[in-house]
RNA sequence: GUCCCCAUCGUCUAGCGGUUAGGACAUCACCCUUUCAAGGUGAAGACACGGGUUCGAUUCCCGUUGGGGAUGCCA
């Protein structure tokens, strides 16, 4: 049997990481076995489901490169269907109508809590002569779950678990305005797309008996079941805003590469073996149920970034070129193809020091910045009358190395530092300040090379006549 | 309240009855060094607790505690 999953969003929001992860985890798992990957539009929820939340998904989706094997489906459209199921069960008795308003079952819940019964549809309609139903009242359709007895779901991840039928109410299939509820659209969905495998959120493992009991009331035995963990704040606590319960689209914005993200949410709950920075290949070679773990994870931005730091080491120096472009014009610069050449060059240098984008953008801006130079604070500090006085000294004998490559600049500059006798270390901060403004950079005489002749002696000409105005942002 | 799930370094995890409890991130030293990274070496750091089972429990069972989830005409 070939294996078909699927990942089902419902478009009430942005696509967040834990979602994300569910999606990587169908995504592998599939690719693994050589099966097909859906995606399913959980929006039988009018009122919450919204376009720009379709299109959040679909893009974020796409960023991690987790595209489907099919088009979405959108399980609005499928209506129908889920109408005539229901009609079914109604016919075979195994549901019925129930005339109780929402103001009676807040109320039933009520009293469930002040005497401390377990908070459940009593079954008032599940008996009662439909002659008695209310005037006015539309009706919803509920599930006649079994009363007794126990249903049990084997889950890969979580292995047997029990509940007791008593603990199952009768849920609703159809609301009063004659809609599906989610309860019955996926399971429905999930038969008619052929679904073998649900991978999804912890959250969702009360619900799978619910779903196993209306599998075989529509007559098929449910799929496997896979619970996979939530994904918890730094604090332990759910996820929240700032934490990591970001959509995916800021994670873009925050500078992570997609391959970071993919190999960053796998190990959050999945591990084989010791094995950490794994290349997607890898990981569909390897990806299994078995290996992921059942206590639920915290999400940390540390560990992030330092694989993030890894896959950026890794990329092309053209393409991070293109990738810092956005964020360098977005911050004033202008990028044109000699701009674009002089941070392709200097991007061995740069990638190694970067965790994020963000960082690459910030650390690049000196070689394509506009004379003079902006200097940050440490920086200014650092060109003194004396150390201005020291580059004026220097500028010379810089002009003269030929060629105006690194091995012969580093000479001369060590030269002229025992010359003069300084420590070289004396000379090569204020160096670094007036070529590049700030106290942190790529190595001196790779700068150099890469600024070029006529841009070092200018740049060292501003510094050395303190034309160099204060950095406005620290970026 | 009821039901369900979970529990190894700060974090992610390996472990699947007998290990000096391993790795990664973070932290701290030292090395390298023109700064910062990177890299190298090393250090510190965990089996929540209590009962069983067993010759022997991190590992199996039960309980406690602590987290989390569900309890919607949301998904």
């Amino acid at each position: 049997m070939s294996v078909i999953v699927r990942f089902a969003p419902s478009p009430t929001g942005y696509l967040h990481i834990g979602g994300a992860r569910t999606a990587l985890f169908n995504w592998l798992f599939a690719r693994h076995h050589g099966g097909r990957y859906l995606l399913r539009i959980e929006d039988t929820d009018r009122q919450r489901s919204t376009e720009p939340a379709i299109a959040a998904i679909l893009d974020g989706l796409g960023w991690l490169g987790l595209e489907s094997d099919e088009p979405p489906v959108y399980q609005f459209s499928r209506i129908e269907q889920h109408k005539a199921a229901v009609q079914r069960l109604l016919e075979q008795g195994l549901a019925y109508r129930c005339w109780c308003t929402p103001e009676e079952l807040e109320a039933m819940r009520e009293r469930a809590r002040a005497e401390k019964r377990p908070i459940r549809y009593d079954g008032t309609w599940r008996e009662r002569d439909p002659r008695e139903a209310p005037a006015g009242v539309d009706p919803v359709v509920r599930f006649k779950a079994p009363l007794d007895g126990e249903t049990v779901v084997e889950d890969r991840v979580q292995g047997t678990v029990r509940f007791a039928n008593t603990q199952l109410d009768d849920m609703i299939l159809l609301r009063a305005d004659g809609t599906p509820t989610y309860m019955l659209s996926v399971v429905v969905d999930d038969i008619e797309m052929g679904i073998t495998h649900i991978i999804r959120g912890d959250d969702h493992l009360n619900n799978a008996a619910r779903h196993a009991n209306l599998f075989r009331a529509l007559g098929h035995e449910p799929p496997v079941f896979a619970h996979i963990p939530l994904i918890h704040g730094p604090d332990g606590a759910k996820l929240s805003k700032r934490h990591g319960a970001l959509g995916v689209d800021a994670y873009r914005e925050l500078g992570y590469l997609p391959e970071a993200m993919r190999n960053y949410l796998l190990r959050l709950g999945w591990a084989h073996g010791d094995e950490e920075i794994i290349s997607t290949q890898q990981a569909i070679a390897w990806f299994d149920l078995d290996g992921i773990g059942r206590s639920p994870a915290r999400f940390d931005f540390a560990k992030l970034d330092s694989v993030n730091a890894h896959y950026l080491k890794e990329r092309a120096d053209n393409e991070l070129v293109t990738l810092v472009a956005p964020r360098l014009e977005a911050a004033g610069h202008r990028l044109g193809e000699p701009e674009r050449r002089r941070l392709e060059q200097a991007m061995p240098g740069l990638k190694q020091r970067a965790r994020t984008l963000v960082d690459l953008a910030s650390s690049a801006a000196f070689y394509i910045q506009a004379r003079p130079l902006p200097l940050d604070a440490k920086a200014a500090k650092l060109l003194d009358p004396a150390a201005r006085a020291e580059l004026a000294r220097l500028a010379p004998v810089l002009a003269a190395v030929e060629p105006f490559a690194e091995a012969g600049l580093e000479a001369a500059a060590r030269a002229h530092a025992e010359r003069q006798g300084l420590g070289f270390g004396k000379l090569a901060q204020p160096l670094r300040a007036a070529l590049t403004g700030r106290t942190v950079s790529p190595g001196l005489f790779e700068v150099m090379a890469i600024l070029g002749r006529e841009e070092v002696l200018l740049r060292l000409e501003d510094a050395a006549t303190g034309r160099n105005p204060a950095m406005q942002q620290s970026d």
